[in-house]
DNA sequence: CGACAATTTGATCTGTCTCAACTATGGTGG
DNA sequence: CCACCATAGTTGAGACAGATCAAATTGTCG
């Protein structure tokens, strides 16, 4: 948690030594498991430790609207720190690990330390940039540049976290999850992944990706990683 | 600008004194000018004193994507705070006035006023609530329900303010402007609304909207205001 | 090895886009 | 006060990206 909260802030010896004695109970969950609901009040955050989750959204009982993709090292719903009641619902997408620390601790903790604080807050923003980004994928791309645009996402966040050796990475979501994140079907995914991979860009083989031109899918997408305002792209 | 920081969360009367003590210069502005760029670095905050404000992407130069409309009362880039770099612009979409806060007066407020850094950073979150409503709204419905969930949103946060004396309002976007908001072409907006016109739901006249069956929409958008977190809905 | 989940394929259908023209509306200057 | 011009809204026809439905194939894990 505290590498993936460098990659966005700075933070002090002492705000680290804090974090770390933050309390925090582990539970794991098999695939598809529902962490938090729509509607809930929960009075403890959830911290990925390993495996893939998101956050999502139910539209007219049944059409499922996936709002982010969370990595080990994500707290996918800080916000509950502030918003009484849960505007959409956290899940499993694979077998996973999750903790949960109580708001009361990290109350304690933000009040005592305002380095961590700043922290958690620019966590949450690059969050919501994140959502502008998707926004702007959903409402005004095509489907080729959306999944491209995608991997492109997903490569760079998973690298700056030290989950990808070379150009090959364990990418978990189904084409159904990717279609749910897109805004697409799960058959027009299939077929807009075949073309990916005729035209040379990407290599699959079960959950395993390889992006075999970084620079030809950057292009394809538009892809600027300056939405992602991590510290080290410069 | 008290009052709209009130919707969303309680303040205390010395909070209230505070935030009146912030220093701000404002500006006029007519219709499409942008008021920040995507790539700039602010170093004060924007505040909207009168006329319509939205927050775009372009993308692959041309396209562009609407992220929210910003009322009287917003605060639309409050992020800027934190974040350096903007990701996206923020520009009028009628004539308006505008008011900038120097960061500096707004970082010593939080610092001194806890009360006012919980409203500001639950005005943030609001917004990024809103983003996901609006993410799900692209990917996973109609262009009817699209529309007609724009429509209800945007009466209820009128409401809320006072600026819904019956069931009339002032809504100041283009069809152009409401096509770049829900993934739609102007085209299609135009004809979409001629059928919500024609179902009974709405009546337009230039730019005043009359909301004739508030429920028979909120039922066609599957509208449940509960994310828009305001104090009074319960 | 068997069973269930995920991917792939084919065929058809439809919502929305695109292009292009036309009509209303509102503001401006002569 | 009216003629003019720019901006916004409306209409029609045709094209296409992506949805839907259904079945076959492949992969994965106990």
């Amino acid at each position: 948690m505290i590498r993936q909260l460098k990659i966005v802030a700075r933070l002090s010896s002492e705000d680290e030594a804090a974090l770390a004695t933050l309390p925090m109970t582990s539970v794991s969950k098999s695939s598809g498991e529902d962490i938090v609901r729509e509607g809930d009040q929960p009075d403890s955050c959830c911290f990925v430790l390993s495996g893939l989750f998101c956050r999502y959204k139910l539209v007219d009982s049944g059409r499922r609207q996936i709002m982010s993709f969370n990595f080990p090292g994500d707290l996918p719903d800080l916000q509950s720190l502030y918003l009484e009641r849960m505007d959409h619902g956290l899940m499993t997408l694979s077998p996973a690990v999750a903790a949960f620390i109580p708001h009361d601790a990290v109350y304690r903790l933000i009040d005592a330390y305002p380095g961590v604080r700043y922290a958690l807050t620019k966590h949450i923003l690059v969050d919501s940039s994140i959502l502008r980004q998707w926004l702007a994928n959903l409402g005004r791309r095509s489907a080729l540049e959306r999944i491209a645009h995608l991997f492109c996402e997903c490569y760079v966040r998973l690298k700056a976290r030290g989950f990808v050796p070379g150009q090959t990475f364990e990418f978990l979501p189904t084409q159904v999850d990717i279609g749910d994140a897109t805004g697409l079907s799960s058959v027009h995914v299939n077929r807009t992944m075949q073309e990916l991979r005729q035209r040379g860009l990407l290599k699959s083989s079960g959950r395993t990706q390889e992006i075999l031109d970084f620079e030809g899918l950057k292009a394809l997408a538009d892809f600027d990683p300056a939405y992602l305002h991590m510290l080290q792209t410069r």
